[in-house]
DNA sequence: CGTTGGATACGAACAACGTTCGTATCCAGT
DNA sequence: ACTGGATACGAACGTTGTTCGTATCCAACG
């Protein structure tokens, strides 16, 4: 079987739980490429760097994955299947949509820089379209308005991935130690407040906020913004069934 | 002067606006760099091709910009520095915050793909802190708390910058009409209401809520999402100063 | 006005990337 | 045991970003 047909039914319907292949193949595939990304980032990830960890060459990879941007289809597909999504709690719609983010978003920084391939991708891979079905029915029973909880689930998603990439990538230049980048706090807050009062007079003086937060502080304070403004529906496009 | 003093100037001490340089050349490169993205996308941007825009060799360019990396910041500057910033008004902070968010996303789409380089940009360069100042002004002059407004005005710019970027993919991949992608709304919702109804139920039933959405429908919804966050302040952490 | 020295320009080449082609190898079914 | 279609892979192609050595320019000095 051709892996572009292979790729084709990955978008039409679910795999159908079918006998294994005969060799294995495209799980191992993906597998030791997640190893790879874990072990090194998503940067690393080449065919050639994939192919020597499997002990053979680049050509060998294309009988198992059409391209490379069909690889990382797979890899996020694996990633989002490592997800749990709870069964819906109207009384806790709003946790667990935090959960669910959180999950998304440890999954993320588990494979730094792997949110890139994440941002670059269609919506239409089953697995993608499994988790935003989840975050579908907790938000629908919240008692948001559909249209509201399409467009709140897309914003969130894509909140995430860019969240981490832009961590993934400040990570990476603190490995290397880049100097130009400060790569710590301290170092930050001072290139802030070195910057010139007049015309960044707000930026110098907030220098602390703007380094502040440890941890995954900014992101909860994100996630929450969106629900809380979920919870408050806008007068002209309800995003929130008035009470009957 | 080597570009990476130039580079390493840019990141600390605005430019002091002397003289003109000997020979025209960072702007003209950026320029004719811009040029090529409108023209052609951001993927079509190489060392080469904008090298032959100049009728010149690859090599070139090296003594303008010290990196691809580094020209990827000055086209992102450049962008910025086309950015109107209000002057903060109490009574309209909302909305003057939307229409900076919007002329961010008019840049952007202008330049297709060039999202792709400001996901991946350090947030020291010069342009990009002074659009970050004007946000957290207009930001504060809204009695949004410090820490809040530095926290918000990153996660819009982030926001935007994504947005822009699935956009910008999805419209070129309907360039090249793609046939595994469904490029048109039609497709697309043929194909999500074609989905196992049993596994997707929400997915299948809402199929024209997720294929809704004129313009920036979808944008305007989220930028008015966070903002409105923003205006109902979370117990725990405010984020709105209390009315005295 | 002629010369010089440091900055600028560029042809040629290198390493690494994704990808393709032709052929060799495997293995199930007759 | 044999055969045919699927799988594996060495070698190569076209691009990409980048560097090196040298040639060229141009302002300032003698």
């Amino acid at each position: 079987m051709n892996p572009k047909e292979r790729r084709a039914a990955r978008h039409l319907h679910p795999t159908p739980d079918g006998p294994k292949p005969r060799r294995r193949t495209v799980e191992q595939v993906v597998d030791t490429a997640l190893g790879v990304i874990a072990a090194e980032g998503y940067e690393a990830l080449t065919m050639r760097r994939l192919a020597t960890a499997l002990d053979t060459g680049p050509a060998s990879l294309y009988n198992h994955v059409v391209n490379k941007a069909d690889l990382d289809e797979l890899l996020i597909g694996r990633l989002c299947t490592q997800l749990v999504l709870p069964d819906p709690d109207p009384a806790a719609w709003q946790e667990q949509i935090h959960g669910v983010c959180a999950q998304m978003r440890d999954q993320y920084l588990k494979y730094p820089g792997i949110s890139r391939a994440a941002l670059a991708m269609a919506p239409t891979d089953l697995e993608i379209v499994r988790v935003g079905e989840g975050m579908l029915a907790i938000l629908l029973a919240g008692d948001v308005t559909p249209q509201a909880a399409v467009w709140a689930g897309d914003a969130l998603l894509l909140y995430v991935a860019a969240y981490c990439l832009e961590l993934s990538i400040a990570d990476q230049r603190a490995a290397r130690n880049d100097p130009v980048w400060g790569h710590d706090r301290d170092e930050l807050t001072r290139r802030f407040t070195a910057l010139p009062p007049e015309t960044f007079p707000h930026t110098t003086r907030h220098a602390a906020e703007l380094t502040a937060g440890e941890a995954h502080d900014r992101f909860d304070f994100t996630i929450t913004l969106m629900l809380d403004g979920l919870a408050q529906p806008s007068a002209n496009r309800p995003s929130r069934r008035p009470p009957p």
